[in-house]
RNA sequence: GCCGAUGUAGUUCAGUGGUAGAACACUCCCUUGGUAAGGGAGAGGUCGAAGGUUCAAUUCCUUUCAUCGGCUCCA
């Protein structure tokens, strides 16, 4: 372990300390060492933000006062004892396999904890850290346990490396999408429909770029687009499992002595049109795509801008295939996916989800699935990081994450290998010898959702979107009211892209300024200089001077 | 859903126990311009919503809705 995550597991028991000075009655949960910094939870502590600053200052003093960790292994009984006033930490020793445990004792305080500490505060420097804001999280995650109050907080080595990750949120904040989709006019949403997006005419350029985009990787890699109803009797989420997984997330609608869902996925609708004909085994594999418009009532808490929305556009596909074309159609997927987001040169992170609690099925059949998508993935060389038991009840995954502004991570893409639900549903195809065989199913998302993907490029673009995928390129501004009439001819002769003119009775600089601050790609003036000479003089977005030129030559530069 | 924070004009934000203010945007007038804000005037707000305390609440209290940062969840 580094310098660093020593400094930050140190900060966390310093915090300990401060704390239990302050309410002693508060207990202690755990305390680690996390990325950029540390974080502790207690129970029985009712703190603001405001109490904040004065924690953080009795910290300071105590890194100033060259306090030692010592380290001390002990028994557990002797822990069990040492420990009798908090009751999280009897459990943590409970739990640990060990006969022994490690402690660290500061002057009266002592703490159960693995470490490694530094060993004497005069190893930090108290301007290193900052106590950054309050939580709540559940005991070891559960939400069935109680809820701690966590304090976060970031560390690094020296004040340099904070103000250097401060200025780093900063800046994310600037690429937050929430606030670009605002500033361009994009996106909005409304109390009234929370989760749900309203899109504006400029985000529905960028919408249909990306579903354009899309679909004709779908076409080249063999895919019928199909369009399927937004909701359904209940029979059929019963039918699937998913009612029994997921029926308190749905959207219900009673009607006519009968309960009718709005659709949370679109995978039983595909079933459906796969079994209006008999199948021969020279059908398969049958890829259907879709753009799914599904609605999930996600948790109130759980809502965030584009990221984690209630009503979900998907660019969703099932493919319908025989055992002997699993590796080959995933092949394809993941392909897919290279194409894909190698073109908006966005780098995916590949996760392999297994086997979960509540599966459906045979562990057999799930063993042989997970080696499928592993073969392949190990085929395409792919580094792949394990989310274990976080596979769909019905088959394993393999998840595409991408990262935001502040570098959380996101899942995207998905690839999904089912043996289940064909089954469930009794899908058929007939076999080379005539006989009837149930198919495998795919499940698979290629940018996951419309409104996640848009709020992952807006953050990665920063909202300087590629030329292909700017809402506006072009913006001409005629330096007078004489100039007008060209710029409309130059809009005209650029007709294949698409091209704003602005001819307010404002100043150049002023009109420069909004088309710069809107992020257009280009930004065209027109004078009586470029009357003259049938040219225009360009600027590119970054305030690059490109100087006077022949429209044709500006059109070749974007072609 | 839980913990913490936030909510004032279209937007970004000030502000106050005596029913509100700036900048930008908007409308009109003047200005006809050469690379990131030309000048002037005007309009715009039941201070997120509902209760309560008070002579008086945008301000204090309670509840509620929405948003953000976490936790949990994510077919």
């Amino acid at each position: 372990m580094n310098q660093e995550e020593k400094i930050r597991h140190s900060l966390s028991h310093i915090l300990a300390i401060a704390i239990k000075e302050k309410y002693p009655e508060a207990k202690l949960g755990i305390g680690p060492a996390i990325q950029n910094g540390f974080y502790y939870d207690f129970d029985n502590l009712n703190i603001s933000e405001e109490d904040l600053k004065e924690i953080e200052k009795r910290m300071k003093h105590l890194v100033k006062q060259n306090i030692n960790f010592e380290k001390k292994e002990i028994s557990k009984n002797e822990a069990k004892e040492l420990f009798k006033e908090e009751p999280y930490k009897l459990e943590l020793i409970k739990e640990i396999p060990n006969e022994t445990v490690s402690i660290y004792k500061t002057g009266n305080f002592i703490d159960l904890c693995a470490g490694p500490h530094v060993n004497s505060t005069n190893e930090i420097n108290p301007n290193s850290f900052k106590l950054q804001k309050i939580a709540g999280a559940y005991f070891r995650g559960d939400e069935k346990n109680s809820m701690l109050t966590r304090i976060y907080g970031l560390a690094f080595e020296s004040k340099e490396k904070l103000d250097e990750h401060l200025e780093m949120l900063a800046e994310a904040e600037k690429r937050d999408h929430k606030k670009i989709g605002k500033d361009l006019d994009l996106f909005s949403f409304h109390p009234e429909a929370p989760g749900c997006v309203y899109w504006h005419p400029k985000g529905m350029i960028i919408w249909n770029l990306l579903e354009n985009f899309g679909q004709e990787i779908r076409k080249k890699y063999g895919y019928q687009k199909i369009k399927t109803p937004q909701i359904a009797k209940n029979d059929l989420w019963i039918t699937s499992g998913h009612w029994d997984h997921y029926k308190d997330d749905m959207f219900i609608i009673n009607t006519e002595n009968e309960i009718y869902c709005i659709k949370p996925m679109d995978c039983p609708f595909n079933i459906q049109i796969f079994q209006t004909k008999q199948r021969s085994y020279k059908d398969l594999p049958i890829r259907y795509t879709e753009i799914g418009h599904v609605m999930r009532n996600e948790k109130s808490g759980e809502l965030n801008g584009l990221f984690r929305v209630r009503e979900i556009t998907q660019d969703d596909s099932h493919v319908f295939l025989r055992e002997d074309q699993i590796e080959e159609e995933i092949s394809n997927l993941i392909q897919m996916i290279h194409e894909y987001y190698g073109a908006l040169n966005i780098e995916p992170s590949f996760f392999l989800s297994t086997r979960p609690d509540n599966f459906m099925g045979e562990i057999k059949t799930w063993d042989k699935a997970e080696e499928d998508l592993k073969k392949v993935l190990t085929k395409h060389n792919i580094n792949y990081g394990l989310k274990e038991k976080d596979g769909a009840f019905y088959g394993p995954k393999i998840d595409i994450n991408v990262k935001d502004a502040l570098g959380r991570s996101w899942q995207v893409a998905t690839i999904q290998l089912d043996f289940q639900l064909p089954a469930k549903f009794k899908c058929e195809y007939i076999d080379e010898n005539g006989e009837k065989k149930t198919p495998v199913m795919l499940h698979a998302a290629i940018f996951g959702s419309f409104e996640r993907m848009t709020g992952i490029l807006i953050e990665h673009y920063a909202g300087n979107f590629p030329f292909w995928l700017s809402p506006v390129q072009v913006s001409i501004i005629p330096v007078g009211e004489t100039h007008k009439d060209y710029a409309y001819k130059v809009k005209e002769e650029l007709k294949e892209f698409r091209v704003e003119v602005k001819d307010e009775a404002e100043t150049v600089s002023k009109k420069i300024r909004e088309s710069a601050t809107q992020k257009i790609p280009y930004i065209i003036t027109v004078g009586d200089k470029e009357v003259e000479n049938h040219t225009i003089s360009v600027r590119k977005r970054g305030n690059e001077d490109l100087g006077e030129m022949q429209i044709q030559e500006f059109i070749n530069l974007e072609k």
